[in-house]
DNA sequence: CGGATTTCATCAGTAGACTGAGGATTGTTG
DNA sequence: CAACAATCCTCAGTCTACTGATGAAATCCG
């Protein structure tokens, strides 16, 4: 066996499962902070996306967030259900369905930014306040290299 | 509004979705190397783990590679009835469900080796190679720093 | 104009991930 | 020893995430 397959065989050498440890961790302090108000963090990129680009249409706004067509409906369906969300058929092109924030759905995105904030803030809080920036330098550059790659976005 | 509320909107700078999306990101490489193989990222990673230590009871199993009791219990059902994996209740204590990779499963991780090992550099291929292994430092100590947190652990 | 292609959304299916509740067993302790 | 607590697993429920198939609508092009 040589040395790169022995160091692979110890999981904590691994960059993907170090990353999914992490994904766990940030998921796990979002609901901490923000667990009270009932949004997971995929929620809540999707209603600041949308809060941003009111009227986009499903797949537009699955895309610049990273969720593919079939999440994104789901998600938006439990929005909508809170009433956070109001989806309506495009009238310039019945296959979409466009949505938009509610005022319901701002007043909590405002309320949850502070808590939100807090918990993107406490996932990198181990690392030396110097390393921080870059080591998120490092991880956007790592996914924006992957943006543009087809095979790899939502279709 | 604060600065600091201002640049939290821009998606792309909060830490957590920029995991979420590398996390993405590297289940589609391992799925394009290995995908042939039908065996999942964490499917993997369970294998490797109790490749390690046979005879794990699922609850130390889960906790050794970070995933919760139900989890594990879902994937060693896929893995088992796959043929990769047995399962039988433990002799010293009734309470408890041993695993154990079997021969096939053994087989089928070394063939994996390679194109898994192959998923993992892709993954941080993007940074310049004299950055990935500072990259991989970092993650592992935000990971580490959460590793004894009771309210972060399965359990 | 009309057929082929593309695009948008949905549905069904599978997988990972977690919580809370429950049953069975084991360990602790008075 | 018996009551209590802790541990291990399973089950039901919810959410994220993806693929492949299907139907509806728009666009392209001959």
């Amino acid at each position: 066996m040589n040395d790169a397959l022995g160091d692979h065989h110890d999981l904590s050498r691994r960059p993907g499962y170090l990353i999914r440890r992490l994904h766990q961790i940030h998921v796990a302090l979002f609901l901490e902070e923000c667990g009270g108000l009932g949004v997971t963090p995929v929620q809540y990129s999707l209603l600041t996306a949308l809060a941003q680009r009111p009227g986009a249409d499903q797949a537009s706004l699955g895309l610049s967030i990273g969720i593919d067509r079939t999440t994104t409906a789901q998600v938006l369906a439990r929005l909508t259900a809170r009433g956070l969300v109001e989806r309506f058929p495009s009238p310039t092109d019945r296959r979409m369905r466009l949505a938009r924030v509610t005022n319901e759905g701002l007043s909590l995105l405002r309320r949850m930014d502070p808590p939100a904030l807090r918990a993107h803030d406490r996932t990198v809080a181990a690392l030396p306040e110097t390393d921080r920036a870059r080591f998120i330098a490092d991880l956007t550059r790592i996914v924006e290299s992957y943006a543009n790659s087809v095979e790899l976005q939502t279709g």
